[in-house]
DNA sequence: GCCAACGTTGGC
DNA sequence: GCCAACGTTGGC
């Protein structure tokens, strides 16, 4: 089992968006980077998802999500009236895939992007480097216990 | 709203 | 293949 960190601005879809849909789960899609893409390429199901909330104030590890199913390809890529459509991509040979993921642990708080910059054992972490746009990006086992311990502690 | 960082596009 | 121009991300 390994853990990922997906990003997601929760004005569009938050964690507690995707506890309301448990326990089918949502599709996510509209991943249009080919580094996030050939990330995704390597989840399985029972994979850990950190879900992380980019855009909003303050920024940080919202909750724990999971994969569920195998990866497809993604269906707005075929779809012309998707923001995320891509006429380059063709049925044959998908450009893009979409993974299925639901919620699977509440974190008693949002751990915040200040708060696991102040943390040395994540210095390593890509994402609490400057400049890191990455939306999808694997976390060694370690960083998300270290994570998902400070999320069990007061803030 | 600003802007640094980064990815993509396309002319050459 | 280079690189300027442009678009996007996302913290602040």
């Amino acid at each position: 089992m390994n853990y990922w960190l997906m990003k997601s601005e929760p004005a569009v879809f938050s964690f507690q968006d995707l506890m309301k849909m448990s326990p089918k789960g949502e599709i996510w899609d509209g991943v249009r980077n080919y580094q996030a893409r050939n990330f995704m390429r390597e989840m399985k199901t029972g994979d850990r998802v950190l879900f992380y909330h980019s855009n909003t104030s303050p920024p940080g590890i919202a909750g724990i999500a999971e994969v569920i199913g195998e990866v497809q390809p993604d269906p707005t890529q075929f779809d012309p009236s998707s923001k995320y459509y891509d006429p380059k991509s063709s049925r044959d040979e998908p450009r893009w895939i979409a993974v299925r993921v639901r919620a699977a642990q509440e974190l008693s708080r949002t751990v915040s992007l200040h708060e696991l910059k102040t943390i040395t054992e994540l210095e390593s972490m890509p994402l609490v480097r400057k400049g890191n746009r990455l939306s999808v990006m694997p976390v060694s086992a370690k960083h998300a216990q270290i994570i998902m311990d400070l999320a069990a502690t007061v803030a």
